[in-house]
RNA sequence: UGGGGUGUAGUUCAGUUGGUAGAACGCCUGGUUCUGGCCCAGGAAGUCGGGGGUUCAAGUCCUCCCGCCCCAGCCA
């Protein structure tokens, strides 16, 4: 965190530091609404505010911003903290609820309403819509503007103790219906909403708007820093205008640019619809950018925060391509993950010259990346299958697998001549004979001589049975709004996002797998232990495959 | 004739007080390798949104223009 790239923020922060301006404290906060799961989005956030704040030896706070109970629950609350910490965040003791500031809130307002800088309005939604104005031209007063300060202060009252029904009085801000600023021309603060808080049960009937309470919100918690995206630029006058009205500590608000990723959405609506419309199997798919679809898929945290860091932090819409977040993840993986013989689509392997009925036990390294991780042992027989992929009879140009008459090595194992294929009735390769070298046990020729290719194998009679679920982009176009009139984002929904495939086998150390454990399967890929495995037969979602040099080779002999 | 933002390689970002541009990802070459992975070396790629001006010198300053994003919830 250290020698991170500039960005505007902590350049503003540095300056407040040495301008004297927050007293050299820094204080954050991440303020999510309770009503969603959190997502990658979400996470550039959450590294923004707690990281700000860690650099300058600061506090963030995790604050729920539960101010409408009517979208609310405590499943949200439960599984934000969750993500969160899972993230490598930690709040310390500073967990904190808007709801519980609804009194001072209430306080406030009322000396708001005495200083005649609010007032309760009669006028309906759609009233209150129509006087506001358009964006080009001035708002109207509402005919309740000019109540007296008694008689403002009885019908708030009156609004707290439940007297009106839902939606037939407001408390406005007295400010300036011609402003230019849509914002500020006399904003709701108090709406009427006899709905039970899921935290204040029945204690309010009224609940504050977002522009009254989260400046309230920051101010109250001490906050110098309020961090939060572009949006909210139109309402910064507003957060200021709120806070100079009242004798309290006023934070400083700093926007910038949400995330967008390429080959997928971010929106919380559209997030909904994929998994109501049934389009991926709940909010933790793995197809899904959301924290928990993120951890399920094995991505780590590790890796979302480099990715975090490195997208940067600034003030202009953009779209980062995927391939940055999967190379963050890569990089982590790679480090860390143990490597494992597993074969997605089999095909048998039989080596003539080994004896039947004989087996043994290889040296296998567990980690090339990280020499403390040690070996184990792998078993061999006469009987092995092969990646479909590694084999082909009549082989193009730069294929340097197995094919008739050509040796390569078994990984940790022997080096194999094919021999030949065996075809079934319709014409299909059902399997493959060969013959090994057995001076070249382990996978060395003393001979010196090189093959051009190794391939990754399992003993067929050893071999456990896997589930593998295969991941794509769940948008096939990298903008997935990208759509004609009358369609919607649904459209570019990439049909074939998940292959699952029931036939891959695997070495047996895997049998000791337990849910959320990652792997690198060799040559292809890495792989998490999904955790709805059940227990006879585990199931590995392909958190990312491996960079694949043949696969583009292969790409471009296709097109040209 | 509303307001607020924002425009630098394909992408995401850096560019100190003005000295004709950098990184990362992606892409391409080559090397290395018991993973076509990792690693290493190299390369292609930018009329700095456009015009005008100030200056010996402008991505940086001034000015005009253009594009894109956000705002008319009793959502946050």
């Amino acid at each position: 965190m250290q020698n991170s790239t500039p960005h505007f923020i902590r350049e503003a922060i540095k300056e407040d530091i040495r301008a004297g301006r927050c007293d050299g404290r820094v204080v954050t906060r991440f303020p999510p609404e309770p009503n969603g799961y959190l997502h990658i989005g979400h996470a550039k956030a959450i590294c923004i505010d707690f990281g700000m704040a860690a650099e300058f030896g600061g506090e963030c706070h995790l604050r729920f911003d539960d101010t409408n109970p009517s979208r609310e629950e405590q499943r949200y609350i439960d599984a934000i903290q969750e993500d969160v910490r899972w993230l490598g965040f930690d709040w310390g003791e500073h967990l904190y609820f808007a709801s519980d500031y609804f009194g001072r809130m209430h306080e406030l307002a009322v000396m708001l309403i005495k200083a005649g800088k609010a007032y309760v309005d009669d006028l309906s939604a759609d009233e209150i819509r129509a006087h506001r104005g358009t964006l080009t031209g001035p708002g109207r007063r509402s005919p309740h503007r000019d109540r007296t300060v008694e008689e403002n202060l009885d019908l708030f009252e009156r609004m707290r103790a439940g007297e009106f029904p839902d939606g037939s009085r407001v408390l406005r801000a007295k400010i300036d219906m011609a402003s230019p600023n849509l914002n500020m021309r006399d904003p709701v603060m108090y709406r009427i909403l006899k709905v039970p808080h899921h935290r204040q049960k029945d204690a309010w009937c009224i609940y504050p708007m977002y522009d009254w309470a989260h400046g309230l919100e920051d101010s109250l918690e001490g906050v110098t820093h309020s961090l939060c995206s572009l949006e909210f630029e139109d309402h910064r006058p507003l957060y200021d205008w709120f806070l100079d009205q009242l004798p309290v500590h006023h934070p400083r608000q700093i926007e910038f640019a949400r995330l967008n990723l390429s080959h997928t959405i971010m929106s919380k609506r559209k997030l909904l619809r994929l998994v109501q419309e049934g389009h991926v199997e709940g909010w933790d798919d793995p197809r899904l950018p959301t924290i928990s679809g993120l951890r399920r898929r094995g991505y780590t945290p590790e890796a979302i925060r480099t990715f975090c860091e490195r997208i940067g932090v600034a003030k202009r819409d953009s779209v980062v391509d995927h391939a940055l977040l999967e190379h963050c993840l890569r990089e982590d993986l790679n480090k860390r993950s143990p490597r494992v013989m597993a074969v997605l689509r089999p095909l048998r392997l039989v080596i003539d010259n080994y004896p039947d009925g004989q087996s043994e036990e290889l040296e296998a390294v567990n980690n090339p990346e990280d020499p403390g991780a040690g070996t184990r042992t792998v078993p061999f027989s006469r009987e092995l299958l092969i990646e479909r992929d590694d084999f082909m009879e009549d082989p193009p140009k730069k294929y340097f697998r197995l094919a008739p008459g050509r040796e390569v090595r078994l990984r940790y194992a022997y080096f194999v001549t094919c021999t030949h294929a065996v075809r079934d009735s319709s014409g299909e390769i059902v399997e493959v004979h060969g013959t090994y070298d057995p001076s070249t046990r382990g996978g060395d020729a003393p001979d010196g001589r090189k093959v051009k290719a190794t391939l990754h194998w399992v003993s067929a009679p050893h071999a456990i049975q896997i589930e593998t679920r295969l991941y794509e982009h769940l948008f096939a176009k990298a903008d997935p709004d990208a759509f004609d009139d009358g369609e919607d984002f649904t459209v570019n929904i990439n049909p074939v996002s998940l292959e699952v495939l029931n036939e891959a086998r695997a070495e047996p150390s895997l049998k000791k797998a337990m849910p959320g454990d990652r792997f690198q399967f060799e040559r292809v890929g890495y792989f998490c232990v999904d955790t709805a495995s059940a227990g006879g037969r585990p199931v590995f979602n392909r958190t990312v495959t491996l960079r694949d040099e043949w696969s583009r080779i292969q790409k471009r002999q296709q097109s040209g």
